[in-house]
DNA sequence: ACCGTGACGTGTC
DNA sequence: TGACACGCCACGG
């Protein structure tokens, strides 16, 4: 599958469940890098791209960090409430009960 | 092959 | 608590 970093982390992003985040340092463990910015890096190449749930990406600390690359400044808080996910001045509520970590769901 | 860039993470002060 | 510095490495030019 590793046709390229970027395509790993898409693949990763799509198997994050609905109404579930994860975050940038926990799909960067899981693919082997350690560095949390490339994972950053290739959202940032997902601007405007719709069949990627980049909405369900977050900084280890639940905040909507990539929320600026969205449509508008709210899309990415819109789409996380239409998940049933709480979102407070761009950051998740509760982070820990929405964590999704692909290293332990995955394996 | 070198350089700048970057939706992060962690440690220090 | 909050602000700052540094490390980390894939990609395009």
């Amino acid at each position: 599958m590793a046709g390229s970093f970027f395509e790993d982390v898409y693949e990763v992003v799509r198997l994050v469940p609905v109404g579930r985040v994860t975050s940038y340092g926990a799909i960067a463990r899981y693919l082997g890098t350690k560095n949390a910015r490339m994972v950053g890096w290739a959202m940032n190449a997902l601007a405007g791209r719709t069949d990627v749930p980049a909405h369900r990406v977050v900084n280890s600390q639940g905040v909507l960090s990539g929320a600026a690359a969205f449509e508008t400044g709210t899309t990415m808080t819109e789409r996380l409430m239409s998940e049933n996910i709480p979102v407070k001045n761009n950051k998740i509520a509760d982070f820990p009960k929405y964590f999704w970590d692909p290293e332990k769901e995955l394996g």
